[in-house]
DNA sequence: ATATATTTTTGACGCGCGTAAACAAATGAA
DNA sequence: TTCATTTGTTTACGCGCGTCAAAAATATAT
């Protein structure tokens, strides 16, 4: 590789022997020239090493080959998982993703919103927070940046939403639970930040209402995305004073089961469905970590794959599309039932 | 707020009534104009929300505000955390900072350097993959870009490293666990891609002959970032095989543990200081799960917030130095030990 | 070989802002 | 008031690339 630094596309160009607004067109799509000069574009790159200044770039064109992601909360493994599948995909297209994580924080979703409108990219993947979001903040983005919600719905704003279809996760949960045992209480925050949280509720309580089974709430108190603290926390209370309806429960989400599970660990309670069991325990997500805990998870997983390609390609197809689809999509992808050894 | 859009800096400075270069210098740095002229533009900030064209910006300055994250592994915790502190302080800062994963694959690194390259960022922060990366690449990466190494630390490359003392980590588990019951063997992959995992077999070899105890050393088998799978499969091999050498494990890191933990449930062994366990567990990293696990994992914690905080110090004192700092500085933090349910 | 379609070249302009120099104005102390 | 100092204005140029129109070169079909 020769040493002289390229400067400027002019250099590249002359280096080449090729015009620079070729080189441009190379830039901007190598199949939009022909397969000769390709060739010799493609020689000279490997020869000079150039690479064109994403900012001249950029705020030349109309539109950029940026993607956001946005998450609520990166700590958390299912986002971080998911993510990365997505990451992938675009970069896999050409696409210059660019990962965002809210924290969990109304302040900085409106930040990462702000800053990502700047950057101008061709379509944003958002996760929003959810009810702790700013509504008006993100439906003012999604009006002029081509977004696709995911994981988490907020009606009406987006051009499309993508995400699991919360009833399909509970009511595989809830019958296998009451067709193998007793009917399951549903273990929940009293007040999620996540509105899959309040579909769950409602398709637990509907499920039941099916099965005709009487439906147990047990509500715990806590704020924030610490789950598993607030899973133990609740779970510790709620043991303690010996406030579960049934000796099967159903948790709203996996994270808050990790902290159920540590709580009964901590008071010397077998969770499972041998004999010397006295609690079974059931949850949903298939969190990375699920199988892993003592005894592991019986779950109901996301089609992780499914959910991220299609985001994925739905907003391909948006952006293709000039930024606008004739309606708004809502697909929901169906969970699967993985059955482990706490229920 | 008016709604007539402002399309440049000509625009905005009208506007205001004040002078295009002196606006500039405003946003470059907001004290470098006079309080009342500096009242007069944030007063028309409001009025009309313009923000400056981040491309055109960072195509002019000699330097951007960029800074760059770069951590091998995103869907692992204690890397998420970490991540998080360190953005919210180059926010802080006034920096934009933008979080990369490698994935564990070096290939990856390799390409987000090059992107990371033609971003010319203020700085970066970057934890490499360790024996995975392509050392020759990060080197040169390294001379071009000012750089501070965290987490693993690479002999030379790169402008300083901050992380953690390994020999603090092991000396603290190993003296408690020896001096509280029987002296551990150490658990670990045979083929560790963390250079820290290295380290800390040295410190338990070292710690051991201190202590006139016979060393245990036991591998397992496995490649890549699952590292409680790895940790489980490898448990289940050793508890099924018999062939612990003592009643006392002590892990490389907290997501062995915890596959250790569930190979043990699996096989109805149970761990820690109680009459009716048959083995002691300890670990390091403090792992944001680690307190979850059944028993919750005594371990050896990060001094997280020293870490980040030292890492990003120094990155802006690299900064302001121009990019070069006179000798190659590494700063270790001591661990703190945490005695939980498991030892 | 000729006509037609495709690709490339040439030349030129614009994007939005950084920055420098020379000058004007405001400030502050003596 | 006066002079020195800070701060702001004016003017002008440059950054590296996108993009357009017209002309030239090349490829494909007849």
């Amino acid at each position: 590789m020769s040493q002289e630094k390229i400067r400027n596309m002019d250099e590249f160009a002359a280096l080449c022997g090729i015009s620079r607004p070729t080189i441009s067109k190379y830039f901007n799509d190598p199949n939009s020239v022909r397969p000769s000069t390709r060739g010799r574009i493609e020689a000279a790159l490997k020869e000079y090493d150039y690479r064109p200044n994403i900012y001249a770039m950029n705020q030349n064109r109309r539109l950029t080959k940026n993607i956001g992601i946005v998450v609520p909360y990166l700590a958390d493994p299912f986002f971080a998982e998911i993510a990365r599948v997505i990451e992938r995909r675009c970069i896999d297209a050409g696409f210059t993703p660019t990962l965002f994580s809210s924290h969990g924080e109304q302040g900085l979703e409106c930040d990462i919103l702000d800053t990502l409108r700047s950057l101008r990219p061709a379509g944003v993947l958002l996760a929003p927070l959810g009810r702790a979001s700013d509504k008006k903040h993100v439906e003012d983005f999604c009006r002029d940046v081509p977004t696709i919600l995911f994981d988490s719905n907020i009606e009406g704003v987006g051009a499309a939403f993508v995400g699991s279809d919360n009833f399909s996760f509970v009511s595989q949960t809830v019958e296998y639970l009451s067709r193998t045992g007793s009917a399951p209480c549903f273990f929940e925050m009293s007040d999620p930040a996540n509105p899959n949280a309040n579909k769950r509720r409602h398709a637990y309580l509907e499920m039941m209402r099916r099965l005709n089974l009487e439906p147990h709430l047990v509500k715990i108190d806590g704020t924030g995305w610490g789950f598993e603290e607030i899973g133990r926390a609740g779970a510790l209370k709620v043991l303690k004073e010996d406030l579960l309806p049934t000796d099967t429960v159903l948790c709203s989400n996996d994270r808050l089961a990790i902290g159920f599970l540590s709580a009964c660990h901590e008071l010397g309670i077998r969770v499972g469905r041998d004999k010397d069991c006295t609690i079974r325990l059931a949850s949903h997500d298939d969190h990375p970590y699920s199988r892993f805990t003592c005894p592991s998870l019986t779950t109901a997983a996301h089609d992780y794959e499914a959910v991220s390609d299609h985001a994925v390609e739905t907003l391909f197809r948006l952006i293709d599309a000039g930024g606008k689809l004739e309606t708004r999509e809502e697909t929901l992808f169906a969970a699967r039932l993985i059955m482990r050894g706490s229920a």
